[in-house]
DNA sequence: CCCTGATTCGC
DNA sequence: GCGAATCAGG
């Protein structure tokens, strides 16, 4: 693995959003012992570990000991407090549909840097992690039982590049019963009688 | 078994 | 310096 500033600025980058390092592995095609083998010559802050190797260095030193007390020694209690985000794993979806019914709020990913086309392992990983997700979204937009403060539909049609940092929907409204609003439903929906000289 | 991160150690 | 192997907890 060449670690060049770029793939070291994007481990940081990784590592500091909390994500597992097996995440951060696939994200840039390593493997996660490369990811936490370089994490820690770099001294990144370790996460939570989920085990504690055989502490070593400790007991001997008579003069800690001593120091201790057998008098209310506190005990090392060490329970760090770590808030760490359950982010946990953000999937690389090129486009959160989602945003239809937040338009305009959130346009893009908290990825400051260009466009990062992943091919990730395709032979093993297939387009979605392991992890299920939540399988909570759509079937309110058709209903949409609590119609309270709607900001209203708004037009769906992309603009800029999926995953990159100018990336939003129109947000326009939508003609009645589309999801474009009008500018964008001429574009997305070709008349089939002009269609015939524009295709070729 | 799957996952996780940490450490070890040959390269 | 690197990372696979290994360890170890959930």
């Amino acid at each position: 693995m060449e670690w060049t500033d770029e793939t070291i600025a994007r481990l940081k980058e990784l590592w500091a959003e909390g994500l597992s390092t097996a995440e951060i592995g696939r994200r840039l095609s390593i493997t996660k012992n490369a990811v936490v083998g370089k994490a820690h010559r770099l001294s990144l802050p370790p996460r939570p570990s989920p085990i504690r190797r055989s502490d070593k260095s400790k007991a001997a030193t008579p003069e800690s000991a001593v120091k201790a007390a057998p008098v209310a020694a506190a005990p090392v209690k060490d329970k760090a407090p770590q808030p760490v985000a359950p982010a946990a794993d953000t999937q690389p979806a090129p486009v959160p549909a989602a945003s239809v019914d937040a338009p305009a709020s959130k346009p893009a990913a908290p990825q400051p840097k260009a466009a990062e086309v992943k091919p990730a392992k395709v032979e093993k990983a297939p387009a979605a992690p392991r992890t299920p997700a939540k399988p909570k979204t759509s079937l309110r937009s058709i209903s949409d039982p609590e119609p309270k403060k709607r900001r209203g539909p708004s037009c769906c049609w992309p603009i800029g590049d999926p995953g990159t940092p100018g990336f939003h929907f129109c947000g326009a409204t939508p003609l009645p019963g589309k999801p474009y609003c009008a500018e964008h439903a001429q574009i997305a929906y070709v008349k089939l009688r002009d269609r015939r000289d524009n295709v070729a």
